[in-house]
DNA sequence: ATAGTGATCAACCATGGTTTACTAAAAACA
DNA sequence: TGTTTTTAGTAAACCATGGTTGATCACTAT
């Protein structure tokens, strides 16, 4: 028995030997320490690769509600369930860093749809590349065959959660 | 090729069609969200659980410095890579929560062993049984043989980082 | 006209850290 | 031995972060 956190739980009766054989024994555990690592990986690769020490968690955050064909502030905020100022500010901070542009929206002067910035000073792909270089490390050390049938695992894992979210 | 946060990259010639194909593409991407949305619900269960409203995940991520045969502050703080002042401030907080207990170490009487409370009004059994439920979830979904396997492969990840981080 | 919406600014707040200063006990050492 | 230095823990002041609310402005929709 482990709990979610990386030690495990116990009981009255259990001995302290019983800690290692237990220590890997939960997914949930795993899985979580798993993204852990991967974040606190992939930040910092981002930070190397676009050289911008500025650049934090709280942008990051931003990538997965911000659309190919532009999004605005309001949207990005209610998808992700904050207020529009905080995100007003993050994204500001973006447009600086230049991976974010702003363009008015023809369609209503009000709106400034958010962009992600593909090309001039931001090599975009170079950060690509470091970033991805994880998946290329695990693709070799399980083989594709192996990697693909990880990944299809952990996506159920994840459909799972997100149904129970649902409520 | 999909970043570690949720949005595909893309180039000038991806085409915005591609991005449903991609979206679970990358296994790093799918364990950063499969171990956020455990990490969520876990935090959920403990304050259910335990009728504790105020346990904050900052409460949760000291568990796994703290030692089955008690551990002092300074230790736990040293391996967190934190001060001793603010392990001590939430140390104090799940004393008053009774998560934890303090005992003044006989063979040093500067240090207090911090530990689990096991007993008394703090229902710990009750806490484990739903934080041990999403790992029951998964095993009836994958099947004991197929939930091992995928352990073992999580693990291996795990370890990978791991020992990238040594350096 | 008037109500609603998109964005932003400023003021404020909770969180989880830090540094600085302190007490008391243990360890090192002359 | 007695003194000095290190260590364990705490408390208080402070700070950066990432949020919030409230006000305002410009534009859209009714």
């Amino acid at each position: 028995m482990v709990d979610h956190y990386g030690q495990p739980w116990f009981t009255k009766s259990m001995k302290k030997s019983d800690f290692e054989k237990q220590k890997n024994a939960s997914l949930s555990h795993q899985l979580i320490k798993a993204g852990r690592l991967i974040n606190k990986r992939g930040l910092a690769a981002a930070q190397k690769s676009f050289h911008l020490p500025e650049l934090k968690q709280s942008h990051l955050d931003l990538f997965p509600y911000i659309d190919f064909a532009g999004t605005g502030i309001s949207e990005i905020a209610k998808r992700k369930g904050v207020s529009k100022q905080s995100v007003s500010k993050l994204v500001k901070e973006m447009v600086h860093m230049k991976i974010l542009f702003l363009k008015v929206d023809p369609e209503d002067n009000r709106s400034k749809r958010v962009f992600f910035k593909t090309s001039g000073s931001f090599a975009i792909q170079k950060g690509l590349k470091d970033l991805m270089s994880f998946d290329c490390l695990l693709k070799a050390h399980f083989g594709e065959k192996s990697y693909t049938s990880v990944l299809k695992k952990v996506s159920d894992i994840v459909d799972i959660f997100q149904a129970e979210n649902q409520n």
